[in-house]
DNA sequence: TTACATGTAACTATAATAGTTACAATATGA
DNA sequence: TCATATTGTAACTATTATAGTTACATGTAA
């Protein structure tokens, strides 16, 4: 199992966007050549980050561009916008334990909350971290 | 995206088994019972454990136990015994982004360090509960 | 040696992902 | 106004993983 790299694509097209800010040339068929797919699975999650807030595209208007600030947009933010994960829904439990038995009738509310607080940890990671510090670290790299 | 069920049928088992400490009835076909699914899904489960050296089962011998104390168990432990997320791969990166774009030839990097973290967290997490609490916390549901 | 459990291969149904084709809807410049 | 180019989306495919199931070989012990 593996989380959809839905998640990886919106990261690289907002860093594109926040790079490139000559917003006409930021076509689903450019950003598609630097991620290296179709531009239809660009405009999938392009579609869903613009419900988020985060981008700025108009039907028929050539381009995009960040729809706020690099130091505004957390990850958890990006990750939210593409839905790659459910509210309290990263680990599967398996459904209708039996309720004659003492675990099967409890363990359930037992696993929810482990399994809650490992998910929050995991998704508090991401929402220290913008992605200016990601765009910065793009840049460093590539200036050494 | 979720973790496969796996996790959560494995923890159940080893909670059976540190309540039920009569090794001969705990059979496949008494845990499939209390799990409610297939006896055969359950010994793929006990096998992937017995792997890890969590638990007891011969072929041919019916039945099975912990092979560790409950609070020598961590729920990490579990989680990595049954193969449910590889090292380094909660996340999925795009393949082969674009190396004549600055954004395509630097942000694996990137990427691999934040998903790390976040997975590391998550990870973390699971690592500071042993089964010993998850028991202790399925008895003590069943008394109020 | 019989009975019964474990171990495992092989198959099914289901669901999600990533990619693709096709086309409608939209906006803009000539 | 119309031609053109792009976005938005539906519909389809191939691939992969899960969960469950059947079938049967293997192993143990009474």
């Amino acid at each position: 199992m593996s989380i959809s790299s839905r998640f990886s694509v919106a990261i690289h097209i907002l860093c594109l966007l926040a790079i490139n800010k000559d917003k006409a040339t930021n076509t689903s068929e450019h950003l598609a050549g630097s991620v290296n797919t179709n531009p239809v699975v660009i405009r999938k999650v392009m579609s869903m980050l613009k419900g988020a807030g985060l981008v700025n595209v108009r039907a028929g208007v050539p381009g995009s561009e960040l729809a706020k600030g690099l130091s505004e947009i957390t990850l958890l933010d990006v990750y939210k916008a593409v839905n790659v994960v459910a509210e309290n829904d990263l680990f599967n439990s398996h459904e209708h334990p039996n309720p004659d038995c003492i675990v099967g009738r409890n363990i359930q509310q037992s696993l929810n909350k482990q399994f809650s607080t490992a998910q929050k940890a995991m998704e508090h990671s991401l929402e220290i971290v913008t992605l200016a510090e990601v765009v910065q670290d793009i840049l460093d790299s590539d200036n050494v």
